[in-house]
DNA sequence: GCGCATTGATGGCTGC
DNA sequence: GCAGCCATCAATGCGC
């Protein structure tokens, strides 16, 4: 395996023994997910901020909560309803 | 005090007989967090599609996982040290 | 399931229709475990009294805290290793 | 106890100028403090076993746990009953 | 009274 | 395919 081992299965060989292609591309994974990560830690910052914003406002932020989540059920029990009928029409259709 | 009934207590009613602009606020503290919701979902999607490419280039996605937990308890680490650093400085300051 | 209600399925019945011998297992299931209940809450209160003495000795509780917080982390630190290690010797060993 | 470093303040001083016997002395308590949270983390896993077993019994955890969380609240209540009985009649009779 | 830290609960994921 | 595990999330309790 000798100018392939990046193409297929980088866990084949003994970790030390990596080239160097490999190696960089772990290291893209890496940073590609650590990148996501502190996006996502980021918005969550900003959901605190709207909740504490929210309260300071003089909103119970429990039921605030308690209504977004509600609507995120809605929301996917709508989704649902609708693959399912895809899947029906599709059934008929097809 | 009639226009000042969003500046301080939307509690203060009952939730069916808040005014318009409460409850046009209400609404819009609703939109921010959904939108933050949503942002968040599409960045864990994005999380999400990176393991699998990971994946499908041959690495164990159970070990890069823990890889990033790890650099992630660093960090942490790092953080923490640099917040009782703070407190010891607050400490000796006074 | 004459007399093997206790053996396998105590959510078959009526939760006021079970009988005794569930009943008793039941009992000191609920008893065992408000027993552990009451120790960690013994636990928590000893910790407590610990800060209070420490806090009454002139150290800082906050700092205090992040010390053994950090303490904690290096442990968790030390175990994640070690579960990484071995993620990577069995991936290794096949 | 003259020369008392440690009966007041030891965050006085310099943390890394405090004497051996401060030193000593925090250590002291974090020990204390590491080997209560050693405890209580093996009550926790005491409770997980306990919750495991009941579970393979048959019964249902989730149910398990209400139930547990209701007759604490109650005990709790039962409590400040008392207490505010007993606040009552020392009213009455003092 | 608020913010934070811990803890209990839920849902998704992986292994059998 | 489902159960067990883990990561995430809401919620309560505690200290300041």
């Amino acid at each position: 395996m000798a100018f392939t081992e990046t193409s297929s299965a980088p866990s084949d060989g003994n970790v030390d023994s990596i080239g160097g292609a490999a190696r960089e591309q772990l290291k893209a994974f890496v940073a590609r997910i650590e990148r996501l990560e502190e996006d996502k830690a980021n918005v969550m910052a900003d959901m605190k901020e709207v909740y504490a914003e929210a309260k300071s406002t003089g909103y119970d932020v429990k039921i605030l909560r308690k209504v977004i989540a509600l609507r995120k059920i809605d929301t996917h029990q709508r989704q649902e309803t609708e693959a399912l009928l895809e899947l029906y029409l599709g059934a008929v259709e097809g």
